[in-house]
DNA sequence: CAGTATACGACTAATTTGGTCGGCCTTACA
DNA sequence: TGTAAGGCCGACCAAATTAGTCGTATACTG
């Protein structure tokens, strides 16, 4: 429940790897899949949806694999999750499409839709970059990428 | 993905319609059932747990039913999912108790617990009353239950 | 060409969620 | 005092979602 699918926390992860080795060329899926002990074949597939969507750059043959397509300050958690999970809305009714004419009394939706463009909103403003950095976490004051708004 | 379950927006929902009924003593699980046309028994377990949770006051026998333990100010989204839906943790491993052993090399889950807190923040910061109010949203400069952390 | 890698779709398995059923206990009130 | 409206509870089944596998095709390197 509210929770990050599997898919993405390894998308996530393996972003992350590639943004720690900005020196190699391209690392594959199975040695991103191996330094996390996570399936190899469904890293393939999830690295292979985030190609797709233009947040890595692939190379095929020999010595092939996979490697940021941008800064990783310039990719957000956001877009991972996005790209692997597609959007996501925190309320059951899509409410954009058509509305929940099943239940067009319950008006639990529109509060709870500010509640989703807060979560999208951190979720943005979290970098792969952030991630790398956050390794050695007991730093004091920092306060970059201040998210403040109202409910 | 990422999104409230059924249940969790059904005790939303339900909570929402009994706080604007506040002249009535008790509603039972059906009436409110029927006026969003949910099923009925599912509804009956969801408001029980609520009951044992603390949210709700209940009443057995004829007449009977279910009415807010507090005021409607008093009870946020927050609790109302826990008690619906048990602790949520964004990351998939839970952390707190044992770690991940599995992949004690990710790291991942730092900075995705802050975003965690981050959700849970603005949920408590959400009660039934407001989700009463802004039943007619257009209100203008609103600034209540404003939310501010780094990340 | 041989070998290593990505690409992609179909499929199955596992887990979670949603929903139902049946029996029991409590209370109002006729 | 008995009966019907209602809450309470656990077991169970069904549906949906997510996780993971397999097979095959294609691309690149040397
Ligand atoms: S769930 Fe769709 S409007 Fe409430
Ligand atoms: S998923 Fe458990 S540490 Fe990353």
């Amino acid at each position: 429940m509210l929770k990050l699918t599997k898919k993405a926390d390894y998308g996530l992860m393996a972003l992350k790897y590639l943004a720690e080795h900005p020196e190699t060329p391209a690392l594959s899926a199975k040695d991103v899949a191996d330094a996390y002990g996570i399936p190899a074949q469904l890293l393939a597939k999830i690295l292979q949806r985030l190609t797709k969507t233009g947040l890595l750059r692939s190379q095929a043959g020999i010595n092939g694999g996979y490697a940021l397509a941008r800064d990783a300050r310039q990719i957000s958690a956001y877009e991972v999750i996005l790209a692997i999970d597609g959007p996501f809305f925190i309320t059951s009714c899509t409410k954009g499409a058509h509305g929940c004419e099943l239940t067009p009394s319950c008006t639990i939706k529109e509060p709870l839709a500010r509640v989703n463009e807060t979560i999208a909103g951190v979720l943005k403003s979290i970098s792969i970059h952030d991630l790398v950095e956050q390794e050695h976490p007991p730093q004091g004051g920092d306060k970059k990428g201040l998210v403040s708004l109202t409910v």
